[in-house]
DNA sequence: TGCTATCAGTTTAGACCTAAACTGATAGCA
DNA sequence: TGCTATCAGTTTAGGTCTAAACTGATAGCA
């Protein structure tokens, strides 16, 4: 919904400001997101997995279903990263009582620990023209939208 | 990338609020992609035609490549978006010199006439837990960050 | 005239993601 | 015991998007 088309309707004040919100926001996450992209070429990894990767590297023993919730996607895209993931041989599945439990194998381990600190580092730094006092202003925003 | 794992690494702590934006900033952004999904399910419109009309109907005489730097997205993409709905009869491309001018047709125009103004309210609605103020501060820290 | 640059758009292969239908196992309860 | 609910995960069809290679046309310039 990356539209400026609300001239045409002379919309409330307030309105229009939320529109230029939702075009600003987005336009944000997508270059922030394509950076990212670019970034993780160097390990052969796409967003997608680095995001499974940190995610299981940070919390051993976690459900397929767990990781769904955490990553914000369905357990159907779950299913198919971690199959891929597995493939690569840097995840690994056991099923237990009723459900899978996912973590890292060794070489995901290692990956885990050459990637993630780079790449944290790397995210973080996309926010670099903003202040720490920005920063927290912005974080308090964001928290406030999504109540 | 929306991952929480950085307390592994106990950062600096201007990076871990880095880290914690673009957590929000993720989140914040997927949600409201979604919701703006099952909204235009109304009309049977996904989110990137609506995009697309929104954008067509606001400008006229546009041409793809145009198009593609206001959606942010490659010419590629475009060219797929715009073969549907010119499918549908929702748009139409004349080629003039060396490129084509996309434009609405009479259904897509009544189309737009209907869809848009309801879309947009809605998709403006998302950032009413905040006041104008915090709308502005927001807007002006996500300019900040794109320059 | 002919070589080369560039530019708009198309094509293709492939990654990502969803919704919805499905499987199979567990649990509650009459 | 047997019916039904629910829940984790899988499968499938389809939409979205990209990068990169491609086509074809224009333009600059020796």
């Amino acid at each position: 919904m990356t539209n400026e088309s609300s001239e045409t309707f002379l919309p409330k004040r307030d309105e229009r400001l939320g529109l230029l919100i939702w075009f600003r926001l987005s336009r944000v996450y997508s270059h922030s997101l394509r950076e990212t992209h670019q970034h993780l070429k160097k390990w052969g990894l796409s967003a997608a997995q680095f995001d499974m990767l940190a995610q299981i590297g940070a919390h051993d023993r976690l459900t397929q279903q767990q990781l769904a919730d955490k990553l914000f996607v369905t357990k159907g895209n779950i299913t198919q990263l971690i199959s891929k993931l597995e493939e690569q041989g840097f995840a690994q599945r056991e099923q237990e009582w009723k459900s899978k439990y996912v973590s890292l194998t060794e070489k995901g381990r290692t990956l885990f620990d050459d990637v993630v600190p780079v790449q944290e580092q790397f995210q973080a730094s996309q926010y670099d023209a903003l202040s720490r006092d920005e920063k927290k202003q912005l974080l308090r925003l964001l928290k406030k939208i999504q109540d």
